[in-house]
DNA sequence: CGTCCCGTTGATCCCTATCAAATGTAGTGG
DNA sequence: CCACTACATTTGATAGGGATCAACGGGACG
């Protein structure tokens, strides 16, 4: 059974604000402490749906295979999402594999618990719908972004989102708080691991960044919002050349 | 207030299923008929959502513009078919346009009226779980397809997915069932209008199409599925070459 | 019958995938 | 402590898929 401590993180999650003390600790008596490896797969795409989850500790990818063998990597799991909810939304079988990047810890309740917790209380399945609402438009946002924007500006938003999301302060700038590779944010972005590599290159060279090896340390936000945000626009009756003379 | 002919439409939907009959008859009541011309919009992207709608007849595209005032099409809204659903999901305003491509009736509910729905009926809201769940697997079919596939793949599964959602009979072969541009694919599948009227004369020439202004018929199915699954695999030990020989 | 949209087609260019190879870095076992 | 291995990253060279620019053709509708 899991411990005090993850009544009081639980406590605080959107998911679960609804619930009441007694239904929180009913809730906990069911979950399983599901700990995973770097590397470790909580579940793997096509498998039956039979558990969800909440992270607790570290990190996840969540990761789609193509039929022809490619990865995409559909979303990071941090610390307090929810994840593996498939059941929820009645499909029978996960869509995706979700992967720990570091050591994590997650708790899992049997996916036949869901309807216990709706039934239990009438805001938990109107709270898992923002949950997947929020999900949809990021997803709507990413589908605008790989048709509309050069590669250039996904990867600075793919980066700028991740330092959103778990950004940690350093001597040098924001860092990423999890490993992730050139390999990982190609396949967050639609693009190769070369020409990933071929940015932050650059991106170094000018300072706005610092990387090592599955590390990235951003040094200059504001720099790469303006790479986010495209190409210098040229309102009416200006040029680029022009801009600022006079 | 709408006919007695829109009760038995929305009885067979999905999200009113599981609504009691008389609980059904009251939501109607309170339901206004919302009639659209070709062109004219049930609600403008950025706008407060006072809204929901389900469509009885005809069709609808949902449009985002970007902040540079590109456009894409996030999806085609078929008879039968919620949408608008944005402060279901507790947002505020609506994220995207919603346009009629051509005349169509919809009924349109108060936004404030979702509660009510809901908790009239503990499965409404896992009802609108389930269509927002596809929903958001579709979207990552498409940045999937975004970033693994090739333009010619990509437009022929479009076609292909509208083909399936709204195709009708005719002697040419199967059209699609309202007025399409080349311009309105380009904006589903990340690439130009160009680049589709090329792709559309060159399957045309090889008999797979057969189409004009703002019309679609596919007159080979097979052959373009086997266009939409990409280039010809060659597995190991094959060329595409020998494949099939002995 | 003219005008507006939609579609077609050519020519050109450039971003970025692909191919290829070297370098660097963490971890492991002797 | 070092050699060895596996994996991550960097960087160069090249080619090609599509975007972009430009112009024309053609059907619908007032």
């Amino acid at each position: 059974m899991p411990s005090q401590l993850s009544r009081s993180l639980i406590k605080n999650l959107d998911l679960f604000r609804a619930l009441p003390d007694d239904a929180l600790d009913a809730a906990l008596q069911h979950a399983q402490v599901c700990r995973l490896a770097e590397g470790e797969a909580a579940f793997h795409q096509g498998e039956e749906a039979t558990r969800f989850f909440v992270l607790l500790h570290g990190h996840l990818k969540v990761v789609q295979i193509t039929p022809e063998g490619e990865q995409i990597v559909v979303r990071y799991v941090n610390p307090g999402d929810v994840f593996g909810i498939a059941r929820a939304m009645r499909r029978s079988h996960y869509p995706a594999s979700t992967i720990a990047v570091q050591e994590s810890i997650a708790l899992a309740w049997p996916s036949s618990e869901w309807d216990q917790f709706v039934s239990g209380n009438p805001h938990f399945a109107s709270n898992a719908l923002q949950t997947v609402g929020q999900r949809l438009q990021d997803a709507h946002s990413r589908i605008r972004e790989l048709s509309t924007e050069e590669v250039e500006q996904r990867v600075a938003r793919a980066i700028l989102r991740l330092v959103d999301q778990s950004g940690e302060e350093t001597p040098e700038g924001i860092q990423i708080n999890f490993p992730i590779t050139r390999q990982d944010i190609a396949e967050m972005t639609g693009t190769t691991l070369h020409t990933v590599s071929r940015l932050l290159s650059a991106w170094k060279e000018r300072g706005l960044v610092n990387s090592g090896r599955k590390r990235i340390v951003v040094c200059a936000m504001d720099e790469l919002i303006r790479l986010a945000e495209g190409p210098a626009q040229t309102p009416a009756g200006q040029s680029a050349a022009t801009r600022g003379v006079g």
